[in-house]
DNA sequence: CTGAAAGCGCTTACAG
DNA sequence: CTGAAAGCGCTTACAG
């Protein structure tokens, strides 16, 4: 592998200016440029990232971490952040963890150790403050912010109303909102709080239920969906919070002879592929994960000088209907 | 942020002799430990990765590069790749691309700069032979080796085999296999030859169709489908080679009025959770995913000396039924 | 068992 | 416009 050394021998020119036609500072002639780029074509010459980080102490690898790939919503989300942090000229680091807190915090000093220079830290359970005050900024993503780090999330509220108002749009009496993790505490919670009003403002019967976290991390909610539908006979809608659970609630529906959408309507979130392989498709609130995605790779890459730069952007949501309403 | 410089001074040692003890090289004695031990905590010190790569010009990071994150194979399979390589102590960079040649050597390029110990590479267009001889070995998942490199794939034939032969035991006389992308050669190519051969045996009709690779990129195969079924009214048994293709086959199917299993059968590949989510539930053939990752990444790992291994494991497969035929 | 020194491949003020 | 030199934070023979 040909280094920088081998180009300057094989131009005359010094490292240092080699180094500097690379990166394009202050002022080189024509001519040097010109054998620079002969010499690195002719050596196959290609820069060590690893030293360059070294010696600028921050590289160019971004970090993310979140609790799933297989999840449909963080396979979007994951798959959008890899094409923004590739355009930008930055590479990926992925970790996953289902939200344990040592886990995560190992993984944080996995980052460190590899000086990436941000990370975007996916939904998960434990506070973004304490990971703050850091040699590099990170953005959150459906995450609870409870620090000053940077966060992104969708209108979850709003969300959490357009599902109620439509399920009583199509004449619900009786409804079950699937929406939260019991003990953590994270932005999707307000999708209930969503909910809930518009069940008030509508007079309209609803329970709020949340689920214990090993379903979220093995992503099998049949069970408690069997248990909710057996348990609650006279349900006529469901608001589930998240794709997969909403498929689960199809399905589990099926197996005790209930029709979607007559005996009973559903509503998931997210807006996932998922979504339309259902029968029938789903309903679904629309999270723009491509825009969150996005945003949070241009919002680290602008935080990289002012790693004190706080907020919370929301994105809007929208009702896509399809036929399990 | 402490450096092993630190460390030196808290201590009184060498910078020779920290190093020594956190790479548990040569003896130490008992009280050099504990001195260095004391002042990483009460120093908070953290190994720099990056010094560490460029001394020993090789890094902890094994780069991976597939098509897609969103389709339920990789996704299950990036994921099974990251927590291997995560509990051996690597960390994971990830890369996708739609099989682009151009944009895949980039890549292959990222990796080299990034001094990468080890590739995996998924699926996709072209040759491994390119970039064999090169600073790290690679091994392919689902690819066509055509080189010297390392490769590990199901037994795509056997699975052919077992899903026309699952076809026709439940009855059908009339077969399309949706296998393959056209122009483009890869291990999946053998479920279509199993395929064929089983219906040979048993002199059942039969079609091979392969579909464009745009389909597979967007992984909408939605109008293909249509068309097929428009075309061919006769057919009664579709082997998809995807849980994705057969999921939109059963869409596709129930906007025509067709019935599955009625009126038409289907059989999927790759045995994701998709294939719980369709109605009815998919039958198919499963892959050893999880299997296929750590195999990867152990081989890798194993293979960080001897540049030059060879080998291709095939890994078995089996019909899992359920509601499609 | 430990220290001193060279080296990994780059970047970056500082002179000139 | 270019060169010489220090430095980024570690590892690793080589002495002792």
């Amino acid at each position: 592998m040909a280094t920088i050394k081998d180009v300057s021998k094989e131009t005359g020119l010094s490292i240092g200016t080699v180094s500097r036609v690379f990166n394009n500072r202050g002022y080189i002639s024509k001519e040097t440029r010109e054998k620079v780029e002969a010499a690195v074509k002719k050596l196959n010459y290609q820069p060590n990232a690893i030293a360059r980080s070294l010696s600028k102490s921050s590289s160019n690898i971004i970090g993310v971490i979140l609790p799933h790939i297989s999840h449909p919503f963080f396979s979007d989300l994951l798959s959008y952040i890899e094409n923004a942090t590739r355009e930008k000229g930055y590479s990926l680091m992925v970790f996953v963890t289902k939200g344990d807190e040592e886990a995560e915090l190992a993984m944080i000093n996995r980052c460190r150790e590899n000086k990436v220079c941000g990370l975007i830290l996916c939904s998960g359970r434990f506070a973004t403050k304490k990971i703050e005050s850091n040699e590099f900024p990170v953005v959150a993503i459906e995450r609870n912010p409870e620090g000053a780090s940077f966060a992104i999330e969708c209108n979850n509220r709003q969300g959490g109303r357009l599902a109620a108002q439509e399920l009583i749009d199509k004449g619900c009496k009786n409804l079950v909102s699937l929406a939260g993790i019991k003990g953590r505490k994270m932005p999707a919670d307000d999708r209930s709080t969503g909910f809930e009003e518009v069940c008030r403002e509508n007079s309209v019967n609803f329970t709020c239920l949340t689920y214990p976290p090993e379903l979220y991390d093995r992503l099998d909610y049949t069970a408690f969906i069997d248990k909710v539908l057996t348990e609650r006979p006279n349900t006529d809608g469901i608001f589930a919070s998240s794709d997969i659970i909403a498929s689960q609630v199809i399905q589990v529906a099926a197996s005790k002879g209930l029709k979607v959408p007559e005996d009973l309507k559903v509503i998931g979130f997210d807006d996932t592929l998922i979504a339309t392989y259902t029968t029938p498709q789903l309903t679904t609130i629309h999270q723009p994960i491509k825009e969150m995605a996005e945003l949070a790779v241009s919002t680290l890459i602008g935080l990289k000088d002012e790693k004190s730069a706080t907020g919370c952007t929301i994105m809007n949501v929208s009702l896509v209907k399809r036929g399990t309403t």
